[in-house]
DNA sequence: TCTTGACCTCAACTAAGGTTGAGGAATTAT
DNA sequence: ATAATTCCTCAACCTTAGTTGAGGTCAAGA
């Protein structure tokens, strides 16, 4: 009999671990950063709901679709703790992943358009290529070397 | 008369810095990684050659396609140091970027594709939900804390 | 009861892509 | 000639998303 069957149904590190494929180092480092919140047993160790496996299996789903952690936190501050998410929530929550996709799939399709519109001309040495201000396109990535927010001078040259 | 207009046409890694709008210390960051290889004159300081405005806006434009520091270091191995790049270049550069951006394109429109199979079936709660099993679709992020290779565990929950 | 195995904390380390600062040398402007 | 810039190196630090290891405790099975 499996140790997480007996007594409550609360689940240990080692289960949740098992049951959504993290390892138990990146589940004690999601607690750190806000996404699940375990409670203890007498002897100090992490006592998990059930419910955090839908939870972490979330935070799982989200990263694929490029969320950071902390956007993660702060759409799971918006689900409810114990129970599963209702139909409404996962509603919500889905349209927003699908604005964030759809943004990026805008962007990159831009971005390709700019490149079709340079490949024949050999522009990459052109002050005038739409490439090197292709800066909107970046905004994914954010905080490069690039001048701040995209003043980046002309690019002079021969 | 500014500085870089005397005697010969080598720039300064600060008259670099203003014509490409990186940073000096990005511009000695990314010469440490091999992407620039400027000489030093009689005091030790770097001198570049104009062709090496081109070359950074070249990591610019790389890094906006979402190339790493090491990928783009392969590039530029391929083009010619001192001249600017050919036609024939170009070409080669800008199909490789335009792959790299289908790829990225075609892995967002099927998790795109996806998410929209399960926006009405609240499936986040449920075993089968395909978004669980999107693991080909996060290659562009790779290492989290997923299971190696995807061989991620069902996850089992009422 | 005793011995594994699972768990605990805390600090340090990784990788990418840089930035910041100290302390000193070279160059440019006055 | 001197002051103000710019440049140099080197080391330390930043963020994100975790992993690894040391040293110690808790829990479960024989």
């Amino acid at each position: 009999m499996n140790k997480a069957m007996k007594g409550s149904d609360l689940l240990t590190i080692g289960d949740l671990s098992e049951r959504t494929g993290l390892s138990v180092s990146a589940i004690r480092f999601y607690e750190e950063k806000g996404l699940v919140h375990p409670s203890r047993n007498a002897g100090g160790q992490r006592r998990f709901l059930r419910a955090d496996i839908r939870r972490l299996s979330f935070v799982l789903v989200a990263q694929e679709f490029g969320f950071s952690i902390a956007e993660i936190a702060a759409q799971l501050q918006r689900l409810p703790e114990g129970r599963a998410p209702t139909k409404a929530d996962w509603t919500r929550i889905s349209g927003e992943f699908r604005m964030h996709l759809d943004r990026k799939i805008e962007r990159m399709t831009a971005l390709r358009d700019k490149l079709d519109s340079c490949i024949g001309c050999g522009c990459l040495s052109m002050k005038s290529c739409q490439l090197y201000n292709a800066g909107d396109a970046a905004a994914s990535k954010g905080r490069g070397p690039r001048y701040l927010l995209g003043d980046r001078p002309e690019i002079t040259e021969d």
